[in-house]
DNA sequence: TGCGTATATTCGAGAGGTCGAATATACCAA
DNA sequence: TTGGTATATTCGACCTCTCGAATATACGCA
């Protein structure tokens, strides 16, 4: 029944598959994805596409960034396979392959809820920022 | 009842506290905690708090790495107030100021588990690296 | 006081991320 | 074809991250 990993031939020399480099992979396979989460805009993308498909044209029109840029930042999430594209005709379409990452966006926002004291001083920060 | 920002004085230039602003806070705040995540020694550390406070030096000696990059880490976290510290005589204490995040990380293991391709891919990648 | 242990900070080099400008590619329509 | 629209890629400047080495700070104890 069972898929785990059977015990590697005896000719490789530093195990690849146990539990302490099984472990290490999804570490790094979760901060692969923090990292193409790591910035706004690629939060806005997601965000934009939890509502379902959207072309390149209207992922485009609804942030305030260049093409190419907006389109260096879909490369990104395309790459980690947040996103996934298909194309029709013309125009490129992208949407979400799993909804499980919602939910990380969600508890993000709960947490940025939770923490009133980080969300004030944030604000106030952005306040002050704007004044200088 | 409500706590939510009143309008702003009239000498504010561009208002600061509009809901499209704070949308944008709030987005810039996902990408920094996302950016917090985004390495695996602070995934790690991260995950070694889920079952409670520890002492710096005890962190460092489950982890691979420097004692200065260690210490390095750990200050990223701080600087995000994902971990607080506690110092008690000679000892720093850390612990996760919100258990929100262990729900995350919990989600990013079913989101590695949930794709298999990517996960095959990946492991036969390092499999593949390490034979090179 | 001075020493040892625990932890943090600073520094500089190298790697990697981000941006806009320019350019390339792909598709459709005339 | 030619031209237009949609999207992607390349380039180079700039900025940020990461590391280990060295050093600094803080505390407890003799």
């Amino acid at each position: 029944m069972s898929t785990r990993p059977r015990a590697r031939s005896s000719r490789d020399k530093s195990p690849p598959l146990d539990d302490k480099r099984l472990r290490q992979s999804l570490r790094e396979f979760k901060a692969e994805i923090f990292q193409a989460l790591a910035h706004p805009t690629r939060v806005a993308i997601v965000e934009l596409l939890r509502g379902g498909e959207l072309s390149a044209g209207e992922i485009l029109g609804r942030l305030e960034v260049e093409q190419a840029n907006a389109s260096q930042h879909l490369a990104v999430l395309r790459a980690k396979r947040i996103a996934v594209s298909r194309k029709e005709g013309n125009q490129v379409f992208y949407s979400l392959r799993s909804p499980l990452l919602v939910d990380v966006l969600d508890i993000m926002r709960r947490y940025f809820e939770q923490d009133l004291a980080a969300t004030t001083a944030m604000l106030e920060g952005l306040a002050q920022e704007e004044r200088e």
